[in-house]
Parts: C-alpha cells; sequence; structure tokens
DNA sequence: GGATTAATTCAACAAGCGATGAAATAGATC
DNA sequence: GATCTATTTCATCGCTTGTTGAATTAATCC
C-alpha cells in the first residue's frame, strides 16, 4: 500500500500530477445544453472576445476537448448558444402580440417578454451589441436573420398602432422599431451606473423605474395623443427561457 | 564580392531574413499621438479584447517595443486613447452649454459636439459601451471619472430647462441624463442594419433620418408642452476632435 | 461474450499574446 | 572629437489560445 507524504520534491514531477477522471464515458451523459449553460456563464463574465474553450470547460467541469467533441469549434458553439436564445424568445413574442390589448400595453408586455430572455445575461446583450458589427460573418449572418424575424415582429405591431390611430402617422418604422428594441437593451446595461448614482435605491429597483421612465418618455414620443391619461402599467411579468 | 542568388534553400534560416531597418531613432521622431491613432483604429477593427499590441505596431509601421517604450502597458495606452478623447470633449460640450439659445435647440447642439467626437470612432463607442461593464478596475475608473464629468454637465442642462418650464416637472434626471446620452451613441451604431433596411437611401442620410427622429421622439416624450410647434433644426455641426 | 459505437480525457501542436532586456544609433552636450 | 541620452529595433521568454489525434472506457448490439 502506498504511503502519501505532503512533502513534495520541488521541481521533480509528480508522479500522478492528477488524480484524473479516468476517461471513457461518465455514468451519466453530460447534457449538450449544461456545456452552453457553462458557454453563455463565461460569455458574460469575460466578453465575447475574451471567453475561452478552456474557461468554459473549467465551468462545465469537463475537458476542453468534449466541448469540441459535441460542437465542432467555438463559433459554433456560439452560434448554437444565439439559437437557442432566440428559439424560445421568438414564439414567446409571437403569443403575445396575438393578444387583444390596447397597444401601450401590449408594448409593455412585450418588453416584459424581451427583459425576461435579456435580463441577467449580459453576455448575451453584448453580443447583440457588439457582434452585429464585429462578429465574424457567419455569426453576424446568423445574428441578422434572427434579429431581422424580431424587428419584423415589432414592426407590424408599430404598424397597427397607426392604423388603429394610436400612434402618429409619420412615424418611420424601421426606425422606431430598432430604436424601441435597442434602447430598452441598452436601460439593461444601466443598472451598474445608475445604482451608484442613486445610492439609496437598490439596483432591482432602479431599474426597474428606469425601464418605466424610459417606456413612458418613449410612447409620450410616438403617441398620436401624448396627453391621453396613461393608465398605470404593472411590471412586467418576465417570462424566463 | 557576394553573389546573390534568387534560389534559397528551403528550411534554410535566411542569411539575412527581412531587410529590416537599423536600429536606433529615425530622422523623423515618431509622434506618439501618432501611434495612439494606430491603436485607436485596431481597437475599432478588432474590438477592445482582440486589439493586440502587435497589430498596432504594424498599423504604426513601427517596432511593437515602441509602443511599450512611449506607453507603458497596453491598459496604459488604452487610458491615454481615452484621456486624449475625452479631453476634446469635455471643453467643446462646456462651450456649447453656455449659449443663449432654447433649450431644444441646445441639446440639439450638443448632440453635434458628442457625433463629432463620436461618429467614425466604432472603437470609441465600443469602450464606452462594453468597457463601463467589463472592463480592468483602472479603465472603469479612468472613465467612470470622465462620464461623470459629462453626464453632471447634461444633468445641469436638464435641470435648468425644468427650472424654465421648458421641460416636465416630473423628470427623474439622473435617468433622462443617462438616456440621452446612451441611446444617442447607441444610434450610432444603426447605420450598417439600417442602411440594409432602408436600401434605397444612402446610410450617411439614413443615419440623419434618424438621428432627428431619435431627436424628436426623445424631445417630444420630455418637452411640457409637446404639441407645441417646433422649428425645424439645422444639421448639427460636426466638431472633430 | 465479442465486436462496435458513442462519449470522454490526455497530450501535444503551432501560433499568437504581453512583456522584457539588451543592442544599436542619431543627435545633443561638453 | 568623446560622451551621453533619447529613441528605435531585435531576440526572446513564458503563457494562453484554438484545435487535433490517439487512447480509453461504458453502453449497445449481435
Amino acid at each position: 500500500m502506498p504511503q502519501y507524504s505532503t512533502v513534495v520534491e520541488i521541481g521533480a514531477p509528480l508522479p500522478h500530477p492528477a488524480p484524473s477522471r479516468p476517461r471513457g464515458p461518465k455514468a451519466t451523459k453530460v447534457d449538450p445544453s449544461h456545456l452552453l449553460d457553462a458557454a453563455q456563464a463565461v460569455f458574460a463574465r469575460e466578453g465575447v472576445q475574451g471567453a475561452s474553450i478552456r474557461a468554459m470547460a473549467r465551468e462545465a467541469g469537463c475537458d476542453p476537448s468534449l466541448l469540441y467533441y459535441h460542437f465542432e469549434s467555438k463559433e459554433r458553439m456560439f452560434a448554437a448558444l444565439l439559437e437557442r436564445k432566440f428559439s424560445s424568445l421568438t414564439p414567446a413574442l409571437l403569443e403575445v402580440v396575438e393578444r387583444p390589448l390596447p397597444l401601450r400595453e401590449k408594448l409593455w408586455s412585450v418588453l416584459g417578454v424581451i427583459g425576461g430572455h435579456v435580463k441577467n445575461d449580459a453576455g448575451f446583450r453584448a453580443v447583440v451589441r457588439g457582434q452585429i458589427v464585429s462578429g465574424t460573418e457567419s455569426v453576424r449572418a446568423t445574428l441578422a436573420t434572427r434579429l431581422k424575424g424580431i424587428q419584423q415582429i415589432l414592426a407590424r405591431l408599430f404598424a397597427q398602432g397607426i392604423a388603429s390611430g394610436e400612434l402618429r402617422p409619420d412615424l418611420v418604422i424601421p426606425v422606431i422599431t430598432f430604436l424601441f428594441a435597442r434602447t430598452y437593451m441598452e436601460i439593461q446595461d444601466l443598472i451598474p451606473i445608475l445604482s451608484e448614482r442613486m445610492a439609496r435605491i437598490p439596483p432591482a429597483q432602479a431599474l426597474a423605474m428606469a425601464e418605466l421612465e424610459w417606456f413612458n418618455l418613449f410612447w409620450r414620443g410616438i403617441a398620436a395623443d401624448p396627453l391621453a391619461p396613461c393608465p398605470p402599467l404593472p411590471f412586467p411579468k418576465e417570462i424566463h427561457p
């Protein structure tokens, strides 16, 4: 029976450097979506360019090669991550859009859906912000297609609002659509800065305040009748992906 | 006299591998601000994390070590870049804010100043967007100080507007200030996406349209009297850094 | 129970990274 | 003219990166 000593000769190679797991499949297979979770966490922490395969593997508690087994490359993994996010976001949006509500409340619900997918996921926001411009060709293509789908949903909503007389008839729909989605995402990153500036108010509440403030501002800007009384809005129900 | 042959033994080290410049100072010293220009270009192209010292040196046409001679480290160079930008932006802003104009036109002029520093510099925008949240501690500190200065200028402007009755009295100033500056920056990145969507309109014009649309929307949102007739705004004069 | 397949880890690669220390040289100083 | 100093390049270090190919093993099929 070997005796293990706590004293190790410095510089000498350890006989069993790390008590590593045996090779071969584990008892319970690794769920690829668990790997995506890890990747997402690393992207969120390290930024898109700074995220390394090794860090993701560390996060997932497996070997980097396993990521290459399940996903062809780093870029593919990234695309898979986008796919997963959007594939739950788009149907949720479509569902909300069909509800029979006044436009103002419908828009607010839409924000609830987007927020549920986007809050607590700074990595995803960074992607949507940054990668559209600076990502590789294939990532940009994936992203462009998906975002286009979402913007079409929103554009239809705004067009209906103009038709029903709830919105100003002179709105330039693609611009308004873009402003609506992008500035909302932008606000999410407000938390750390704003909560410094409003020291007394807890971060989550500061964010909610800013969201409401922004939405009311936006609505006053696009409404056909900006002075019409606005019924108070409920806090949006976050629909988590 | 040695005879030079065009045939080179493959794998053999070249006797004079590259006809490199002699060491020592050049006839004309390298202007450090030229190095910053190169760095800025690379940051804009490769993103903040992806920008490498070697790429900057290539861009500037010098050896990487020279960057370490003029700037202590990559991070210092980054800070110097920020410093240069803000040190021209802040005074320009202060000057515009003092002009005796109606608030709406003053805000529009402010955008002209910010735009002049921010347009055509996607790298800088990426920094302000991304690094606040994910940058290193020292970069974040530099950035936070500088942005705070600018936001104070804007906050004063909004406070005056409320006092003079031009703005709604119930505005939450820190939130509005933030929304004003950040969403404006955000619009700048709209160009590539929007110009795809509005195929007929040239990019520069699409951006100008979006800016004006956004500004009018914003103004309707914050004005005390949103239905007051708005005199047309001149295109902002861009004040380049 | 032997062969096959799918899932996992190990070890290593070439390339690129930030950074450093020494060498070289043009111009200023004495 | 010798010395010094500021500026530039070279060669290299140690480290991390994305990726690959071989080795290993659990589960599955015949």
